[in-house]
RNA sequence: GGCCCGGUAGUUCAGAUGGUUAGAACGCUAGCCUGUCACGCUAGAGGUCGAGGGUUCGAGCCCCUUCCGGGUCGCCA
C-alpha cells in the first residue's frame, strides 16, 4: 500500500517538541529508528535531523490503524499525527533530550518502508568504512556525521557573514581552466570541440583571484572547491574546499592575518563558545624548525628540539661529527621521565622500534643516551670525553628517568625524522591535550627551496609570492635565503590556512621567474595571460584561503577528513557508491578523440 | 612507486599445533506480551571463510598470485 501525505504538513521536528505543545495535535515525520511491540502497546522512536521523539501507538487509542504500527520496522519513513503528552514520573528517559514528554498516535501514514540496513546506526563506529562508505546516504543519517554537517554549514555561513562584514563580495571563477605544470597534478578534462586539447580542474582559484584585484574588484572571497590529483591521506582528498580570500591595496603581512584571524576567532567563539587570544602567535618559520623540526608545529606539548652541533663538532663520535662537518647539524630530544621507575612509557623494545620509525624519515639511525638510577646507558657515549657527555646532560637539563634521542644528519633529514619522533613521543606518553586548541601563525617562509630533483630552485609557495622587501637584494645571490611575505595559520600542528602578499611589480616577477630557470617562452606559454595582466596596472594585493575540511575537522574534533566530506573518496581515489571514476560508452570516447591504449 | 596492516553469517568478532556438521553476540523472521526506551520470552532462518591456483588423504588455517580496503613515505607550488 502507497501512502501519500496529503493534507498533513509537519507542524515541528521530532527532537524540538517540548512541553510547550502538550494536548497540541501536532504532526512530526521521520524514520522508524527503533520499535518496541508490546502486544496492544507499540512505543517508535521516530528519528530526524532534529534528533528523537518517543511514539506511543496504542491499540485502545489508534484502533483503526493499529495493525499500520504492527508492521512498522526499523528506517520505515513515516508520518504520525497525535497529542503531545507528558510522560509519567517512572517512564521518563533522560537519555534524550525529549524524554519527558512522547507523542500519542492517533494516526500514522507508513510512506516509505525499508528493507533491512547493511550495518547497524547505533554502532556506526565500528563498523568498516569501506561498508559505510558504500551506503554513505545511510551513515549520514548518524547524529554524528549531521552534527558535522551542520558545523561545516555554520563555518560557511559565518565566514560570509564576515567577510560581507569587511567589504568582500563573493564572485566565482572557473573550474575548468588551464593547465599549469607547476605545482600539484592536474585532473584533465578532455575538450570534445578541440580534440587534443584538454581543460585542467583547477587546483585552487589563485591566478583568477589576482585577477580579480587587477580588475578592481578589491576585495574577493570565494568557498570554492578545488581539485588536485595525488595520492590520499588521512588529511587528504582529491577534491575539496577552501574558504578562498583576496584583497587589494595591502603591503603588509599583518593587514592580511589581522583579518583573517578575526574570522577564524569569530568561527571558534559561535560554534565552540572558545575565546581564543586577542593577538595569535607570529612564529617566524625558522623558530619553527629548530625548536619543533616542523612549519606546522604543534605547541601543546613540550619536548622541543636542542641544537647541540657545537658541542657535537668535535665530540669524538664520527657520525655526529661528519653530520656538522658536512653542513648538517646535530639535534637532540629530551624525552623527560619516558623511562622512570618500573612501568616506563618506554620499554627497551619501545626504544629499539622507535630507529626503524626515524628510518621512514630517511634518517640513518636514532642515537640515545639513558639516564638510570645507576649512571647512563648508552652506545655513543664511550667515544666522547667526559666534558661533553656532561655538557650535552646539562644543555638537556636531564635528570635521572630522562633519555635523550639524536638526530645527526643534513638539517632537512633531522628536522623531519625528529619533528615526527616528538609528535610520536608525545602522543606515546599521552602529553596531548585533546580539548586544547592551540592557534599559530608561523611567517618569514623562505621564498625558495632547492630541489633536487630538478636541479633547480623551485617556489615553496608559488612563483607569485612576493619576497620581503628587505631581502630582495639577496634574489640572485642568495636565493635561498630570501624569506617571503607568505604565512601559514597552524591549528594543533596542521596546516589550516595559508597565503602570501602577491608580486605586483613586473620587475620583481620578471627577477622571480628567472631565478626559478624559466625561459621567456616557458612563462609566456605557462602563465602569459596572467603575466600580461600586470602590465595594465596591478594594485598591490594578497590573500590567503582556508582549508574549510581541516578547519571543521578542528572543530569537530576528527582526524579523518572522510567525516567531514558528505561523500568522500578512498585511498585510490575512487568513490565506492558510484563506482567512479569508471569506463564510458566507445561513443563517448569517439566524440573526445580520445583512444584508450593498454599498457603493462 | 615503496613499506606496514586488514578481509570468516547482514554487522562486529572467535576459530591453538591443518582433522567430523565453521561458532558467539547483535541484527533479521515468526509467535506471545499495555509502559518500554540496549524491552522481555519462545522458536527459526542465515556462510562460495574476498577471488584464483598450489601443497596435502584432508585447508578458514600453510605457499604463490590477484582483488578490495586502511595507514604511511615519496608526492601534495
Amino acid at each position: 500500500m502507497t501512502e501519500f501525505l496529503g493534507d498533513w504538513k509537519r507542524t515541528c521536528y521530532a527532537a524540538e517538541a517540548d512541553e510547550s505543545l502538550i494536548d497540541k495535535e501536532t504532526i512530526v515525520m521521520g524514520w522508524v529508528h527503533n520499535r518496541r511491540d508490546f502486544g496492544g502497546l507499540i512505543f517508535v522512536d521516530l528519528r530526524d535531523r532534529s534528533g528523537i521523539l518517543q511514539i506511543v501507538f496504542d491499540s485502545s487509542v489508534i484502533k483503526d490503524e493499529f495493525y499500520k504500527a504492527e508492521k512498522l520496522r526499523g528506517e520505515y519513513v513515516i508520518a504520525v499525527k497525535g497529542k503531545i503528552r507528558r510522560r509519567s514520573e517512572d517512564t521518563i528517559n533522560p537519555k534524550i533530550k525529549t524524554g519527558n514528554i512522547e507523542l500519542l498516535a492517533t494516526s500514522v501514514k507508513i510512506l516509505s518502508d525499508a528493507d533491512t540496513l547493511p550495518f547497524d546506526l547505533d554502532n556506526v563506529e565500528i563498523v568498516n568504512e569501506p561498508l559505510r562508505l558504500k551506503y554513505r546516504y545511510l551513515e549520514l543519517r548518524t547524529p554524528k556525521l549531521q552534527e558535522i554537517m551542520r558545523v561545516k554549514n555554520l563555518v560557511c555561513k559565518i565566514s560570509r557573514d564576515y567577510l560581507s562584514r569587511h567589504g568582500f563580495w563573493e564572485i566565482e571563477t572557473p573550474y575548468l581552466g588551464k593547465s599549469t605544470p607547476e605545482g600539484a597534478r592536474d585532473y584533465l578534462v578532455p575538450s570534445r570541440v578541440h580534440p587534443g586539447s584538454f581543460y585542467a580542474l583547477s587546483q585552487s582559484p589563485q591566478l583568477y583571484k589576482q585577477l580579480l584585484m587587477i580588475a578592481g574588484l578589491d576585495r574577493y572571497y570565494q568557498i570554492a572547491r578545488c581539485f588536485r590529483d595525488e595520492d590520499l591521506r588521512a588529511n587528504r582528498q582529491p577534491e575539496f574546499t577552501q574558504i578562498d580570500i583576496e584583497m587589494s591595496f595591502v603591503d603588509n603581512e599583518e593587514d592580511v592575518m589581522t583579518l583573517a584571524e578575526g574570522m577564524v576567532k569569530e568561527i571558534f567563539e559561535k560554534i565552540k563558545g572558545i575565546k581564543l587570544p586577542e593577538k595569535i602567535t607570529r612564529m617566524p618559520y625558522q623558530e619553527a624548525m629548530s625548536r619543533f623540526g616542523s612549519d606546522k608545529p604543534d605547541t601543546r606539548f613540550g619536548l622541543e628540539l636542542i641544537d647541540i652541533s657545537d658541542l657535537a663538532k668535535d665530540c669524538g663520535f664520527k657520525v655526529f661529527m661528519d653530520a656538522v662537518k658536512n653542513g648538517g647539524s646535530v639535534r637532540m630530544i629530551n624525552a623527560k621521565g619516558f623511562i622512570k621507575g618500573d612501568n616506563p612509557i618506554l620499554s627497551r623494545r619501545d626504544i629499539d622500534s622507535l630507529t626503524d620509525f626515524v628510518k621512514i624519515y630517511k634518517a640513518k639511525g636514532l642515537a640515545w643516551i639513558a639516564i638510570k638510577e645507576d649512571g647512563i646507558q648508552s652506545v655513543i657515549t664511550k667515544f666522547m670525553p667526559e666534558e661533553i657527555v656532561q655538557a650535552i646532560l646539562k644543555r638537556a637539563n636531564a635528570e635521572v628517568g630522562d633519555i635523550l634521542f639524536f638526530g645527526a644528519d643534513k638539517d632537512e633529514i633531522v628536522f623531519d625524522s625528529l619533528g615526527a619522533l616528538r609528535l610520536k613521543l608525545g602522543e606515546t606518553a599521552g602529553l596531548i591535550d585533546k580539548n586544547k586548541y592551540e592557534v599559530l601563525w608561523v611567517t618569514d617562509f623562505p621564498l625558495l627551496e632547492y630541489s633536487e630533483e630538478e636541479k633547480r630552485y623551485v617556489a615553496k609557495h608559488h612563483p607569485f609570492t612576493s619576497p620581503k622587501n628587505e631581502d630582495l637584494d639577496l634574489l640572485e645571490k642568495e636565493p635561498h635565503k630570501v624569506r617571503a611575505k607568505a604565512y601559514d595559520l597552524v591549528i594543533n600542528g596542521t596546516e589550516v590556512g595559508g597565503g602570501s602578499l602577491r608580486i605586483f611589480n613586473r620587475e620583481i616577477q620578471r627577477r622571480m621567474f628567472k631565478v626559478l630557470g624559466l625561459s621567456d617562452e616557458q612563462i609566456a606559454d605557462r602563465f602569459g595571460f596572467f603575466v600580461n595582466a600586470f602590465n595594465y596596472g596591478a594594485p598591490p594585493h594578497g590573500g590567503l584561503a582556508f582549508g574549510l575540511d581541516r578547519l571543521v575537522m578542528h572543530l569537530t574534533g576528527t582526524d579523518n577528513i572522510k567525516d567531514v566530506i558528505p561523500f568522500p573518496k578512498v585511498q585510490n581515489a575512487s568513490d565506492l557508491m558510484t563506482g567512479a571514476p569508471d569506463k564510458v560508452e566507445p561513443r563517448q570516447l569517439e566524440e573526445l578523440s580520445i583512444k584508450i591504449v593498454k599498457t603493462e
